[in-house]
Formats: C-alpha cells, sequence, structure tokens
DNA sequence: CGAATTATCGACCCGTTTGTTCTATGCAAA
DNA sequence: TTTGCATAGAACAAACGGGTCGATAATTCG
C-alpha cells in the first residue's frame, strides 16, 4: 500500500456499508476488518478509534449527498424542476441516511455534538441553496414570491418537518404520497392561483 | 392480556421484524423487550430462551411463506400461469428471507439442525406442489413431459441452484433476467418446440 | 373483601464480546 | 544490516447480554 490516505479511503467504504446496515453500536471492529480481509489491530493504524471511523464515514456519506443533490439540480433547467428535483432526490437520500441517525441514537448520546455540527452545516447550505433556487426563479418569472430568503426558510422547515416521521415511524408506502402533497402545495403556493 | 397465546404472537410478530433486520446474533433481548414495552425478564414468561423465540419466529415466517404460494397459485387458472406464478412469488420470498438465513450463519451452527428440519419439510411439500401442478398441466394437455415427478425435481434443482446467489452475492438487479430467463428455459423445455 | 394466580419488573450473575493497546514480526528500500 | 512502514496475534479491562430469582403489582376468583 503506497498511499496511506488510500487505504483509508478503503475502510471508509467498507464500514461505510457495513454501518449504514447495522448503526454504530452493532458494527463491531472485527467485522470491518474482516471484510478488509486484515487483523482487527491493524486498521488502528489508520485510525485512532472506532468512533474516529464512523466519523469519516459520516463526512463521506455528507459529501455523497451534497454531489447528488447538486447534480440533480444541474441536470435540469426550469425552476420548478430544479427544486422539485431537490427535494426528491433529498428525501430519498434522507430516508436512506436514516439508519447513521438511528446509529447516533442507540444509546450514547457522545456523538450527538459532533453529529449535530454537520447537520447544522448542512442546513446553512441548504438554505443557501434553496435561496438560489427560489431567487432565480423569481428572476425569471416562473416564482412570483417577495422574498427569497423567507421562503427559503420556509421550504426547509416543511422539509424537516417530513424528516421526522420518516426517520422515526414505520416505513409507510404513503411517503410518496405526502411528498407529493408537499411538493404540490409548494409549487401552488409559490406559482399563485394554478 | 386474557390469552398467553395471544401475547406469545404479539412477540413473535415484533421479534420478527428485528430479527430479519439485525440477525439472531445482532438482535438482544432488551431490544425486543423495549420494542414490546415491556421488561426484560418479563418475555422469559412467555418464552423460556432467546433461541426458542427465533424458532417461533422462522416457524411463523415458513408458515406466511407457505400461505402466500398457495394463495399465489389458486388465483390464476392455466397451468403455465399457476407454475410462473409459484416461481416468482418463491424467488421473491425468499429474498426477503436471506437475513434469517445470514442470521443463523452468523456463526454457531447450533441451530443448523433445526433450521434444517423446517428446509427439508419444505422441500417436500414444494416437490409435492411442483409435481400437482405438472401434472394438470400435462393432464391439461398444456405441458407435455413424460414423468412429472421427475420434471418436478428438475425444476425444484433449478430453483434451488437460484438460491445460491441470492442469498451471498449482492443483490444486483439482474435477478429479474435471470428469473425471467429460468421461466423461459422451464416453459420452452415443457412445452416443446416453441 | 381476601386469597390465589397471573403477569411484570429490577437487580443481579457471569460467561462472552469488543474496543483498544502492546509487542513481535514480516518486508521493502537504502 | 539497518530503518521504517505495515500487519497481526495476544492480552486486557470494560461493557454487554442472556438468563435467573425474588419481590411486587395486577387480575381473577371464591
Amino acid at each position: 500500500m503506497v498511499d496511506k490516505e488510500e487505504y483509508r479511503r478503503r475502510i471508509i467504504l467498507t464500514a461505510s456499508k457495513i454501518f449504514s446496515h447495522y448503526g454504530f453500536r452493532k458494527t463491531t471492529m472485527e467485522e470491518i476488518s474482516r471484510a478488509l480481509k486484515k487483523g482487527k489491530s491493524s486498521i488502528y493504524y489508520y485510525f485512532g478509534s472506532k468512533e474516529e471511523i464512523f466519523e469519516a464515514v459520516v463526512l463521506y456519506e455528507a459529501n455523497q449527498l451534497r454531489m447528488r443533490l447538486t447534480t440533480a439540480i444541474k441536470e435540469v433547467d426550469s425552476p420548478t424542476d430544479k427544486l422539485r428535483n431537490y427535494i426528491y432526490i433529498r428525501m430519498r437520500e434522507f430516508a436512506k441516511l436514516s439508519n447513521y441517525y438511528n446509529a447516533v441514537f442507540d444509546k450514547n448520546l457522545d456523538h450527538y455534538d459532533f453529529i449535530e455540527n454537520i447537520r447544522s452545516r448542512y442546513d446553512r447550505e441548504e438554505l443557501a441553496i434553496l435561496r438560489l433556487l427560489v431567487y432565480v426563479g423569481n428572476s425569471r418569472g416562473v416564482f412570483a414570491v417577495k422574498d427569497s430568503e423567507y421562503t427559503a426558510m420556509a421550504i426547509q422547515t416543511m422539509l424537516k418537518g417530513m424528516e421526522v416521521p420518516l426517520f422515526w415511524r414505520k416505513r409507510d408506502l404513503d411517503i410518496n404520497s405526502r411528498l407529493e402533497a408537499i411538493l404540490n402545495l409548494i409549487f401552488n403556493g409559490i406559482l399563485g392561483k394554478s
């Protein structure tokens, strides 16, 4: 292994799969090392602790999420499509990431502040994106809102509101229809009288 | 709780979900009892051990499978549809049950014989069903095979062959096309020249 | 009502697991 | 051979987790 950083990356990839399935608590160093075909103690040559790996994994997943979202809004042109795409992907990816949240809330709240950091940073970024989307749609004459900032915040609030049942209630299939309703509400509210 | 048996049933339902997600080993009695909003030791009033619960769960799932399969072949009439339905549902349900198998192969092979019992019983039942399906299709003039027994065994062998990659390889989406190919092969083989 | 039975739970036990450390060893380059 | 990177086995303290037991609450029944 010429590059140490490269191997750290491989560990993150592998651990990510296991963490996402079993959560932080139920995932053991033994499993991670076995999946890498290495000795358990060898992992400690690259990472100081299990938490450190988890931290790197969450960071990695956060970046993945960011990438998917930016490409999702780039691949369409109209403001409504951009916003719709963003919300769709966001909710889908968040649902996939729910295991990480369950992992954190598993027992010990040690990582809580660390996760919260990522979370708050993402919140700010998301707000900026939404603000831009609304602003552009506005200046293109598709949307008709007074204040982009507050509208973006309102949308974000709704999105956050959808997360809770996503993570805590059983996954019923009416999520899609609820999402559809939200989208409908947002667009009709923005577009004025349909 | 008037009926003790009813509560055992609730435990099975709840434990089933957790087992199917985390496997036998990673599922703790603590989790099961918490999901039932009961004390950990209360569970032992209904079941003697964790293994006993697991046994009941597997038995329950096996019955569920049986039910789904019988309804699947009842709701259509033509022999080809019956056989096609049976195979489809069988493969889909087996894929869903793969977690239970992973659970067993997790480490200790204690339950192995117990699972193997259910398995062999199911094998016999399946063979009987397949034999009947082939036989009826034959007598209706849709199929054209010489020996229903051996044809049924051949079909079962193919189905078993499909299980291995289903359970052990990553779930690639070409499963459907592979299934389609198998179905095609079976029917064309049975129907003679198309 | 009170006794008997049913159901629940907290506290504890103790073998096993597991995150982490430490030391020894392989192995490539110089 | 020496140096430094990479690996893994052994050991360990701490936590975990299945299971037991006695006490207690809830319910049934006479």
